[in-house]
DNA sequence: CTCCCGATAT
DNA sequence: ATATCAGGAG
């Protein structure tokens, strides 16, 4: 079966409908905050990142903050997420380049985002989409999945089906489709065990059909 | 490509 | 036991 351009609508379509009131589950109050959450959150839950951030946060909120914090403090504060180690380092030598170049503050550009250590394409697109309004869709790895399983984007590395998801969907709708296929991911289009009974999607779904099959 | 890595669901 | 989780660096 074809998923032709129409059937990309419709998909579209029932994916605003479904998922509409959908945002980031990252918790912050400043752009610094969502940087540094968004670096936690590499192969991580976004429940974990908010149980490490809600109670570091409160304390260490600053560029100056976590510095004080150095890299053993922070492996400390971080340690379940994860790939601390890396993590931490990372966020040290961002915090030392946000202090020397960009005056403590979150640069607003892609360019400039991913100079900072930690900070590749998918967590550049997340911080220019969620504080500049600007249009981007960051490809993780539900977004990933969950492209390639409805056909809206095929690819094999996230650049390209970030290209493919550009083309299929109008740029004012980008940052929100984002978080449609992020929550499709992790609600229904789930990477272990998919919900395709309960799928809104189930209908035009390429990939419905071959597990049916499979059974 | 491999490595980083603890917590959780299955 | 093992796959997976808002990836990125070497």
């Amino acid at each position: 079966m074809r998923v032709t351009k129409a059937i990309k609508q419709q998909m579209l379509a029932l994916l605003e409908e479904t998922y509409q009131d959908t945002t980031t589950a990252l918790t912050y109050t400043t752009p610094f905050e969502l940087l540094i959450a968004v670096i936690l959150s590499a192969q991580c839950t976004d429940v974990r990142v908010n149980i490490i951030t809600g109670r570091m946060f409160p304390k260490y909120s600053t560029p100056e903050k976590i510095l004080e914090l150095g890299q053993s403090g922070l492996e400390e504060q971080i340690r379940d997420c994860g790939l601390y180690h890396s993590k931490a380092k990372n966020i040290i030598a961002t915090c030392t380049m946000l202090c020397e170049q960009y005056q403590g503050q979150v640069p607003d550009s892609i360019e400039e985002l991913v100079k900072l250590p930690g900070v590749g394409r998918k967590t550049a697109n997340v911080v220019v989409s969620q504080l500049f309004h600007i249009p981007a869709i960051a490809v993780d790895t539900h977004v990933f999945r969950v492209a390639n399983r409805l056909q809206l984007a095929k690819g094999k590395t996230p650049l390209e089906v970030e290209k493919g998801l550009m083309k299929a969907i109008p740029r004012d709708k980008w940052s929100d489709a984002h978080h449609w296929l992020i929550w499709h991911g992790r609600k229904v289009c789930k990477a272990r065990k998919p919900e395709c009974t309960v799928c809104c999607l189930c209908e035009l779904c390429p990939s419905a059909l071959l597990q049916e099959q499979q059974k």
